[in-house]
RNA sequence: GGCCCAGUAGUUCAGUUGGUUAGAACGCCAGCCUGUCACGCUGGAGGUCGACGGUUCGAGCCCGUUCUGGGUCGCCA
């Protein structure tokens, strides 16, 4: 008896011409050129091959087999009377002896044709998510994320770190996004949450002396999707460091990353280390974000002494930001295209005009800078053919909406973006605290465990009122390569003195920090290491080098936009059984 | 939760100012075809125009409500 296979369906070559063998797969595609002669496409994992059906009752036997069943066929090898150079296989074809079905197709007709899937109904296609994968270039990106998954997992091997795993089922913790809850069998009312990252799991093993730690960790946050984000679970490389700083873990990332994105991406450029280091400040200031698109060739100009007191109302007692598109050449229609979608996304108007071929203002607010015309020619630096945006409001406003400007005018306008590349960044010295819009008090930036830069002593002189707390900045960072924010990591604060005094600013304690952390304020006060981390994204990594829009796109099996899992059908209704063990009863919604 | 876009054949789409029996391509079925490879040719089947209500002599098209999906803002320490 043969084996199951003798080859797989992108083995075969010219040299094979003439041996016994036996392959397996999808039957794609039967083309029937004749009563007497057909070619039939047989499809694996790995490629296809053709099988040449020259018998009429062989052709008859094929005609009862529905596509996308899936056959064995043995024959012998043939080279073909035409070749087809654009397949690897294309030299060859097999002659039949035996055609047997393996498991038949009940359908004639699928829910949308497989090697066009791309194109289909993406709800059709997460209900049928077992087809679409049959589409290689749907299988490709999931073959990519094993490809670079398995690179990072060596390259921080080789970098001494450790994969330790981390509970799944842990304790819900009192900030950041909502969690997903589990109810405890043996504990009626009480709850598990999947975990929103290994956190304190990870500095937890730092105090315990693990040096060096990583994971290719799945994370769980019930917040709403977005196309590069997706909805309930995701999965991070999750790192580490001991008695390391800001730099240490930023040289490891710029040794791991790079080949990576160079063997594996879409684009062949990635910038070589080091990443450039982008303060906070400098990032909403220069690109009015903190993930700008570095291949985007615009800045941010402040125009704020030069226009805010010309007489145009919106400008008067704000902060206004410019964009200047130098050889513009769009037309009226674009511009208010352009105004309109930058309203939508930022709630921001926007303004413009343009300085002429013949060196005058024209357009959009020009009447109300006839005055100052030289002035903001000079300023602004204008050429004839220039283009300027122009934004308003106050300071972060206005930088967050000319960035939204910027990131629209060089996805838009040609020649403002040299697309093929990778450009990352690292941006850095995120202030510690802010205003809370709703509370209007001082509240924590981002994470309330990253080390103040500064330490204690900063913390003490805010108290003294020596410092604003608002200009303390944080050892917390961030990755960011084509406007994507990759990854979010900080220096983390190790020393319970200082936790409790950064926690006091923003009108909290001791008893906060041991109510709402108490694993980790307990092992700090048994001598932590000072320790550095950070999580880059693996979904949004892959993403980029796969040079995908939709996270969907590089997930094996994705949830939509509602979090639901369309092919398995969750979330779910479970039997009233499971729900009496769980000490759950539903309530009806009001 | 707010805003924007979409929903017409199995799939992707077209459908003019509201006017006869709602079209095309691919797929499917039948027939023809001796070297196809996105095979080709001929014919055929296939529709609750997302749902409900309204305006009108007449609605795929206009109005209202609603459902579903996607994008986005909020949210994501």
């Amino acid at each position: 008896m043969m084996q199951s296979r003798t080859h797989t369906c992108n083995e075969l070559r010219i040299e094979d011409a003439g041996e016994k063998v036996k392959i397996v797969g999808w039957m794609e595609n039967v083309r029937e050129v004749s009563a007497s002669l057909a070619f039939v496409v047989i499809r694996d994992f790995y490629g296809t091959t053709q099988v040449v059906v020259e018998t009429e009752d062989m052709i008859k036997s094929v005609r009862e087999i529905t596509r996308e069943s899936t056959i064995s066929v043995e024959g012998t090898v043939r080279e073909r009377a035409s070749k087809n150079p654009k397949l690897p296989t294309g030299d060859i074809e097999i002659v039949p002896e035996k055609i047997e079905v393996l498991g038949r197709c009940r359908y004639n007709e699928l829910p949308f044709q497989i090697n066009h899937s791309r194109e289909a109904d993406e709800t059709t296609r997460l209900k049928y998510r077992y087809l679409d994968l049959r589409n290689p270039e749907v299988k490709n990106n999931i073959i990519l994320r094993c490809n670079v998954v398995a690179a990072l997992r060596r390259s921080m091997t080789e970098h001494g770190f450790l994969e330790i795993t981390t509970p799944i089922l842990t304790a819900s913790s009192p900030e950041g996004a909502r969690d997903y809850l589990v109810p405890a069998r043996n504990h009626p009312g009480k709850f598990y949450a999947l975990p929103q990252a290994p956190q304190q799991f990870k500095q937890l093993l730092m105090t315990s002396g693990f040096d060096r730690y990583f994971q290719i960790a799945p994370c769980f946050r019930d917040e709403d999707a977005r196309a590069d984000r997706s909805p309930g679970e995701f999965y991070q490389l999750d790192m580490e460091m001991a008695f390391a700083n800001q730099e240490d873990v930023f040289s490891v990332l710029e040794d791991v990353l790079p080949p990576i994105f160079a063997q594996y991406g879409k684009y062949n450029i990635a910038s070589a280390a080091p990443f450039r280091r982008i303060p906070f400040s400098d990032a909403m200031e220069i690109y009015g974000s903190d993930k700008p698109d570095l291949r985007i060739k615009l800045a941010l100009q402040d125009a704020t002494v030069l226009l805010s007191d010309c007489g145009f109302e919106p400008f008067a007692g704000n902060t206004v930001k410019a964009v200047v598109v130098p050889e513009f050449s769009q037309t009226r229609k674009f511009i208010d295209q352009l105004c309109a979608d930058v309203e939508v996304q930022s709630n921001v108007k926007t303004y413009w005009f343009r300085l002429d071929e013949n060196g005058e203002l024209v357009g959009g607010i020009s009447k109300f800078l006839a005055e100052k015309k030289d002035a903001v020619i000079s300023s602004l630096g204008l050429k004839p053919n220039s283009f300027v945006g122009l934004t308003s409001g106050k300071k972060l406003a206005a930088q967050k909406s000319a960035g939204v400007l910027r990131k629209m005018l060089g996805a838009t306008v040609p020649g403002l973006m040299d697309v093929e590349r990778y450009e990352f960044c690292w941006i850095v010295d995120f202030p510690m605290y802010e205003i809370g819009e709703e509370s209007g008090e001082l509240e924590f930036c981002h994470n309330p465990f990253s080390m103040p830069n500064g330490g204690l002593n900063v913390l003490n002189k805010v108290e003294k009122k020596e410092v604003d707390p608002l200009t303390i900045t944080a050892y917390q960072y961030d990755l960011v390569c084509n406007g994507v924010e990759l990854s979010s990591g900080a220096v983390r604060n190790h020393d319970p003195e200082i936790m409790i005094k950064a926690f006091e600013l923003v009108r909290m304690g001791e008893d906060d920090v041991k109510a709402k952390f108490p694993a980790m304020y307990n092992a700090f006060c048994y001598g932590a290491p000072p320790h550095a981390g950070i999580a880059p994204g693996v979904d949004r990594m892959v993403m980029l080098l796969a040079g995908e829009d939709s996270i969907r796109e590089i997930i094996p099996f994705p949830m939509n936009k509602t979090a639901q899992d369309l092919m398995m059908g969750a979330p779910s209704v479970v039997e009233s059984k499971q729900l009496r063990e769980l000490h759950i009863a539903l309530v009806e919604k009001d």
